[in-house]
DNA sequence: AAGAGTCTTCTACGTGGCGTAGAAAGGACC
DNA sequence: GGTCCTTTCTACGCCACGTAGAAGACTCTT
């Protein structure tokens, strides 16, 4: 369960947004505000892949692309939590009672379908 | 959001697992296994209550405990990854879409109250 | 096919968090 | 008051991550 640098994530978040491989050059400009090097970015996406959370295509100007959705990872990243905490019972409890009126709504829509 | 060490990690097991302050002469003759020395113990303490996991109070030798329990602490954590995590909606979906029958239908029994 | 420009890899450095603990200071107990 | 336990102070090494230069690989144009 590797955690993210603060760069890791603005490049995660990049390539999440994003709807299809991306070029480290595209990354480097959407981090102008960072003002980061373009070898800067690739090292990120280097480290970023060998996490298994990007992958690159072989094509020439490399696209590289977020290896699950934001979305999933995120599930991911809560069942890890739920997981490795013991009583994941108590946990779920404490959990759905703190999640706000629209989304327990949300998940009783959810798991009426299953 | 601060993320846990090894050892941080080790000594917040213990004391979760604990039903009172623990002293530390006491986590370090748990952790014996790692044989890391007394001081070790107070410094990862020290840096614990730094990060707001950990209180002691001012008995002699010093009790420590959790702030909050093992399951509310995993509980925040889910909260946090589903804040930062765009659409809380989409996440949701795909945490329900992957938990097992029991934990299923132990939500339904959680929601069902609220 | 050579040259120019771009992309990729290699290598390296600084910083900060964490594991680690000795040394010293503070308090308890006989 | 001296001895022993506890707590604090200070420090070091390692590794992850941000950072990027230098060099190598490739493409494209003429």
């Amino acid at each position: 369960m590797a955690s993210l640098g603060d760069l890791e994530r603005a490049v995660m978040e990049r390539l999440w947004a994003a709807d299809g491989p991306v070029a480290a050059t595209t990354l480097r400009d959407e981090l102008a505000d960072r003002g980061v090097a373009l070898t800067t970015v690739h090292t990120v996406l280097t480290r970023l892949e060998q996490k298994g959370f990007v992958v690159h295509d072989d094509a020439r100007p490399r696209g590289f692309s977020a290896r699950s959705s934001r979305a999933e990872h995120a599930a991911e990243l809560m069942h890890e939590v739920l997981g490795q905490a013991g009583d994941r019972q108590a946990v779920l409890a404490r959990f759905v009672g703190s999640v706000n009126e629209d989304e327990a709504r949300l998940l009783r829509e959810l798991l009426a379908g299953s």
